[in-house]
Parts: structure tokens; sequence; C-alpha cells
DNA sequence: GGCAATCATCGAACCGGTTCGATTTTCGAG
DNA sequence: CTCGAAAATCGAACCGGTTCGATGATTGCC
């Protein structure tokens, strides 16, 4: 079934179908009705590739996912769901690409065949190969997490760096003097990954603006690296008695060192950091903790991706989250003594 | 750059620059070589849309999730993952559409506008209205689970009763009398959902077969409700001594609640079930368990898929997965006393 | 050397929409 | 009743590929 189709049986031509059901120039009652009647006998749904190619867009969105070997969080899933689901609320697809280093084939295609109007690209490091090759293309995107020149491209990120500090000075307030920061994996900070570049910054200043004693360990993203992470800490340095956390994954396991370590939280040691609202709540206290609001980023993603392809040529626009920390009940006064 | 201008520049017309790309029709080795040389120097990808309506195909396959409302779990995850790696090694492109229940925008779109050339659809229901729907278009597509009547549909599942079954006569053979099967939600069961309802039919019958004293119960997707469940069943059959679960996402609920009412896995409690190998192995102790194979669900998925794509009228095709159950540490011989 | 078979290439039609300029119809004002 | 503007509709071109039939250039064979 075919616009011509639709054309023949409601007696009128091919531009006035198009135009009865866009509404680009006008069409009288009748024949809107006539048509109607015939599509909504036969139904009719225009043919994606000829529109896309007659109008010279796609009506459809790149996101650009790490690979499946690389596991992804709970966030990040959330994250694409809530993507694909602002995109269906402005009528558009998505169309996903596992991408993580510099070239792959499901990555060209989607972004030099003009598959998509436009892109959004996950898990990006502050110098990304991926953003050199969108960029030259001239295809719009934009970043989850920002790059080395902020001003110059579209993003939306949540200030890692401003709730690290806050959980730093809640700790110092709390009278802690020895905390740790359990980083995401060690391959990921050395590749330049923003939010665990920027956290290791805001920690380090931060605590030693507050004059506390700062260690920092990187830890991979599962919970049997939690557990290994968190016996080291004890081991290495047991004076500490708080730790700010980015890494969701790690979390089981590190509650489950806790509990071998018998230590009560948080009356013998604090936790913190920024971790999606769910999981801090199923941990074991509550975690006081800064949401990763993924749906929100998603849903600001797609809104300023759809106004640069409405305009390419507009001022870069972006959005730095920075949701509040809610107190829950891992963090607590250091015992003196 | 089309390939117009791709064939001005090389000095033939548009139909040789098609055929050297595509191989279709001998063209000699100069013009070939020229064509690339073109091509090279200003970097050409045919536009996919005029492909696409040329063809008659999209090259893209659509993935129908489940809605972003409807958490999805870690194995959904990595099984939407490994289907866009498994689509891109066919160089072809995953489109998502998030649908639920009946009807909706994103599902018609991508059904009816001829946007992909098959769809495989997860978490279907065993009378699911999509199936219909997908069987009236005459569009390929694959379901994960299968529906009603399983010879006349193309299909990937996993045998949960089977597995299942084999769990209840494991802890049979190691002495259990009472034992529960901790279902996914009330909802889900209720709606037909196949995993769920095949579980239960097979728990209770293979337990009645060992003659075993078997209950089971509804758990909604998330640890608190795992929490609340267990101390259920704490109350309710204090004398159960083992459970059997499908329910993932309840599991660090499980494991909370078994330790709060300090009962010793598998000294004073046995666990087992179909849980993926990730989850099993970060459960404490590991969990005796049958894996959820996603990543080769999704390329079988996909396989199936596009057989049926290269010939529609072909007899359907199915797959039923029976992992192997993974002893490891949760399953212990009852207690006598 | 002439004729047929083969190879390389071309031009045109087609896929199914959108859009622009032109044409026909309708209608009101003079 | 006539004329002109506005409204409704049409036809054709176009988007950028693929594919088919035809044409011209080579080559092999007798």
């Amino acid at each position: 079934m075919n616009i011509g189709e639709i054309a023949r049986r409601a007696g009128v031509s091919r531009s006035t179908v198009s135009y009865a059901l866009s509404g680009k120039r006008p069409v009288s009652a009748a024949t809107v009705r006539r048509i109607n009647d015939v599509i909504a006998e036969l139904g009719f749904r225009p043919n994606a590739s000829a529109r896309a190619l007659a109008e010279g867009r796609t009506r459809t969105l790149g996101l650009v996912i790490p690979p499946a070997s690389t596991r992804l969080t709970d966030v990040q899933l959330s994250f694409v769901a809530s993507v694909v689901e602002a995109a269906a609320a402005h009528d558009h697809d998505v169309l996903l690409s596992p991408s993580g280093g510099d070239h792959d084939r499901s990555f060209d295609r989607v972004v030099t065949g003009r598959r998509v109007d436009g892109v959004i690209l996950m898990e990006i490091l502050l110098h990304d190969p991926r953003v050199e090759r969108l960029t030259s293309t001239g295809l719009p995107f934009v970043t989850i997490g920002h790059v080395a020149d902020p001003a110059a491209s579209w993003w939306v990120d949540v200030d890692y760096g401003g709730l690290i500090s806050r959980c730093v000075r809640h700790l110092a307030d709390l009278g802690h003097r020895d905390i740790v920061l359990v980083n995401r994996s060690a391959e990921l900070v050395a590749s330049g990954y923003g939010p665990a570049v920027r956290a290791t910054a805001a920690f380090l200043r931060t605590a030693a603006e507050c004059g506390l004693i700062a260690h920092d360990v990187c830890c991979s993203d599962d919970p049997a690296a939690g557990v290994a992470c968190f016996e080291q800490i004890r081991a290495d340095w047991p004076e500490v008695t708080a730790a700010v956390t980015i890494n969701e994954a790690a979390l089981p396991g590190v509650q489950r060192a806790l509990h071998a370590a018998r230590l009560d939280v948080p009356r013998d040691f604090s936790l913190t950091g920024v971790i999606a609202d769910r999981l801090a709540e199923d941990f074991h206290p509550p975690l006081t903790a800064a949401d990763v609001p993924a749906g929100q980023m998603a849903r600001l993603a797609v809104d300023l991706l759809l106004e640069q392809i409405a305009d390419p040529a507009a001022t870069p626009r972006h959005a730095l989250l920075a949701p509040s920390i809610t107190l829950r009940s891992s963090t607590g006064a250091r015992r003196s003594g």
C-alpha cells in the first residue's frame, strides 16, 4: 500500500494525498474525508525510507553505547531506555550502535550513511576520537559527559566534581580525618574517563582544603573487585573511617567486605558517594548519596539534540546537573578514640 | 557527496559506480580503480535511505524492549547489547522500540512504516497482542519466549520448565521435603508471562512427582520485595528448607533476609534456580543455578531472524535452550532434625 | 575478414514519498 | 455578466540509490 494507490482509490493526485496528510497546504474538507476513509479501510503508513529520502532527514537518532563486553551498569541501562522513550515522545526512533574505541563498522555505518539525524554519545573520554569524527562530519551530536573545551560543544553531564566535594565536606563535618575514594577501574581512569578523573581531582582537592588525609583507589566494576578493594583498604590504611565512591557495580562487594570485617555502618564506618537512588536504597543501611538522574539526563540529551538538529548553527548549549545529596543512614560521626 | 558526483568525477555513469561497488556486474579493473580513487579522495557512503528505498529492505532489525517503567533486568540489558553486536556482525543496525502492552506509537511506527526488515520481540506473553499484529502485517519476527502454538512461529527460549524440574529433583535428592518457588511478580504471572507460568507448572508437577510439599509465591522484581517475601515464607511455612527462584532482581533482598534470620546457606537453607552466572557468582555463597545465556540467545535470535528475512516462506525454526545447572555452594543436604 | 559471442558501459525506469510551479475551479465584487 | 483573486488540485521534478535492457567495443573462431 503506497501513496499512489491511496490517491487512485480516492480519485485524487498523489500530491493531494501528501498535502492532506501533512497539512502543509489547504485541502478541502470533503477531499480530506475521502482520503481518510480510504486510508481507514486499507491501512496506509508512509514508507519511512522514501520519506527520509525526500525530506532529507530520517527522524531517527543514533545512540552510541559502550560495547557488550563492557558490562553495562544499571544506570546506563535505564539511560538507554529513557532515551528511547524521550525520542518516541518526539516521534523519533533510536538506532543503537555499540562502540568502544576508535573505529568500528557499526559506528561508521550510523555516522556516515545518513542513517540518523543526530547522535547521542555515551561514556565519552576527555579526548575521544569519536567526538572528532562526528565533528568532522558535521552531524549534530550531544555527549554524555563533556570534553576538554566545554563551551564549544553540546553536552549533558553530572557535576561529579561538585558532588564529590560535598561528600567530602559532609564527612569532614562529621569529624572524619582519614578517608578514601573508591574510584572506577584503573583502565577507565587511565583512558581519561571524565567522571573518574574529575571525581579524583575534586576528592583530593577538597580533602586537602579540609585538612583531611585522603587516599584513592581504583576498583573494577564488579562485586568481587569491591571485596578485594575494601580488604586492601583495611590492610593498607586501617585508620580510614569513611569512603566515598562512584563505583556502583562494586557496592555489593563493599557491603560483603564490610560485613566480613564486622564493621557496622555508620557506627564504625561511613559510606557515601554518587549512587543511583535505587541502589542507594537497596543498600543496607540505605546510603547517603547523590543520585545519578539517568532519566532526566536522557530527556535533556534528546531535547538538546533535537534543538541542534533543528538549528545546527545554534550556539552550543549544555546542562551540568548537580543533583542534591540525599541523607540516608550510611554516614555518621566518627567515633572518637 | 552522492553517487552522481562520484560518477561525474570518475567519468563514468552512475550505474557503473553502483556496479563497481556492489560487484553485481563485472566492471573493468581500470574503471574500478579510478572510481575507488575518487571515493578515497572524497569519501563516499551510500545514503542508507535511498538504498533502502531502491532495494526494498532497510538492513535494520527492530528490537522491542519492555518500557523504561518496567525496570530492565541485568540479563535483559546484556541481551540488548548482544543483539546489537550480533546484528552489527551481519552489517545490520538495530532500532529500539519500547512497548509494553497493546498499542503504542513507537511500536506502530517501527512495524508499519517499513523501517525494519524484521523484529525481535522480548518478554512476550503467552497470548500477546503484539504477536498478532506482527503476524497480520507479515513482517518477519522472532520472539524471545514462545507462544501457545510453538510449531507455527520462530522463537528462542530457555527451557524454564525443564530447568526448574531439575532444580526440584536436585533438592529432593538432597533430602529436602518442604520447598518453595520464588516466582516473579504477581502481575507478570497473571498476564501470562511464559517463563513464570511454565516455571510454576513444572515446579508443582515435579514436586508432586518427588513427593515433596511445595509452595509458590510471587515476588516483585526488587530487593525490598525479596526481603518481604522471604520473611513471609519463614512466617507462613517455617518447615521450608529450600527455595527455587527465577527472580534475579529480588536476590539481594533474599540474601539480606537470610542473613537477618541467621540462616547459613547451605547449612540451614538451600537456594537454587535460574540465575545469570554473573549474579550467581556474586551471591554469597555462590549459587548452584542454571545460567540464562543472554548472549547466546541474542545471537540465535538474530540468526533466525535473518534466515527468516532471507526466506519468509521457510518453515518456522526455533531453539529451546537448556543450559546446564552449575553446582556451586548454595545447596546442601537437609539437616535431619 | 566477417560474424557471433562476450565484455564493459550507458541510459532510463523505478522505489515511494515531498514540494514547487502551474492549472483549474470557485466565489465575490463591481 | 465579467473579471480577478483565492482556493483546491494537478503534474512533474526531485531525493539517491539499484537494476534492467540496450548499445558499443573487444575478442575468438572459422
